[in-house]
DNA sequence: GCCAAAGCTTAACGGTTCATTAACGGCACA
DNA sequence: TGTGCCGTTAATGAACCGTTAAGCTTTGGC
């Protein structure tokens, strides 16, 4: 699961950081509005904690300019004031929920939770804590594995890797965004990480010689699709 | 994908254009703002990347001139500065994004990102992540390809000279601009590269005797164009 | 129809990238 | 202080892809 901060004060953005990370989030910080809103509309995330006072655009333009572009990403304001004003203000330009500052942090995770939850329970948006290819079953919340059926353990690493994969389905994820995004860095660690993770990602979900769902793209990355998808003829 | 890098920092364009690269773009670096403005009108880009200072013409300056020319490549500046003055004026110019220096690699090509999705976003323009010439559909985000519904595999190089044809159909592609732009190369290495790879890329578009979408322009090069409409009768 | 130039095709080589396996070492837990 | 798990590194081998060259085909001018 991965979350978006958009926060400009430092320290609140550092502790709300770390909890999620002990949650077992990943997080991804941003410290004023235009970026926040770049990240948002350049990667998938499963849920956005957005200040509402903010350098550059503030949350509710944020807000709103994400659902102008049609995003239904959850979304979290966070409002230093409790002005039924604000909070008012903030649901009309498309947020979830509101949490005013100062807050404890378990009541942002419950809130967290309780819009993601929400986000799923309407009908016209996918479980989005499942992920399936092919037949391969992935659930984000219980964190288990199973292809046709027969459950999968997989290590902590091998399920990061795993999701970033299967979280874009069909499109390349390159060597550089899946060191990002699973190993946190920004260089090439000049080892072969990716790979070895890779072949062991492989090996355990194709325990029986199951079709293989890793592509290797040479030279960019690789990329996650279903064996011989049928493409509809239009 | 292409973009022009038009930067005269030398660090900052290397950070630049290889931070790009392992992303798979491909990258045309201009040191000045007449070579940046020259090579933005003589070649398709499917985006620009900018600085405000520049010996020779300055940001501005070109992005005015392309907006003039008619140009509606996505555009976004690099300023030095985060005054609103110089945001607002570029802007102004024509400018699609900017982003003030120093810069996150991240903040860049999340931006970067979303201009170019933004530019589709509008109806009057087309996906340009998706090349299509008669029934041959090519995905630039996905990597991926087919004909009549059936996938097709390249290599990278056969891609990039794939992509560089379709984005011209209908245009004669000379031998030089070939390897200039698939191979980086400004001067004819007096091998045959460019047939041996015309004649595998043909070989694989139309595995099964298809319409030849490629044709040779003896002396000058080639052109990418869809087969005569057969006139339907009555 | 002939010739030269331009373009096409195929095969082989060599470098690079990727896959796989094994071993090491840190950390948690007992 | 051991034990097992897991992430990381290193080494080796395999597959792939770009390049070159050689011979063949097509084209267009005469």
């Amino acid at each position: 699961m991965k979350i978006l901060l958009v926060e400009d004060d430092y320290r609140i953005a550092d502790f709300v950081s770390k909890g999620l990370q002990a949650e077992g989030y990943k997080v991804k910080h941003a410290s004023n509005g235009n970026d926040g809103y770049a990240y948002a509309r350049a990667n998938p995330f499963d849920a956005l904690i957005l200040d509402v006072m903010l350098p550059g655009m503030n949350g509710r333009e944020v807000c709103r300019q994400l659902r102008e572009d049609g995003s239904r990403v959850p979304i979290i304001m966070l409002t230093a004031l409790d002005s039924a004003q604000d909070v008012v203000s903030g649901l009309r330009f498309g947020a979830d929920e509101y949490v005013t500052k100062p807050f404890d942090f378990d009541v942002l995770m419950a809130r967290l939770e309780a819009v993601m939850r929400r986000g799923r329970g309407k009908v016209s948006k996918p479980d989005t804590s499942i992920l399936k290819v092919d037949d391969l079953v992935f659930d984000r919340d219980a964190l288990t594995l199973e292809r046709r059926g027969t459950p999968i353990e997989l290590t902590s690493t091998e399920y990061a890797l795993l999701e970033l994969l299967m979280s874009q389905v069909g499109k390349v994820v390159t060597r550089n965004r899946i060191l990002q995004n699973v190993w946190g860095l920004e260089k090439d660690p000049l080892t072969n990480v990716v790979e070895v993770y890779i072949s062991r990602l492989r090996g355990k979900i194709a325990p029986n010689g199951e079709p293989e769902l890793i592509k290797t793209i040479r030279g960019r990355g690789y990329r996650m699709t279903a064996p011989e998808e049928t493409v509809p003829v239009h």
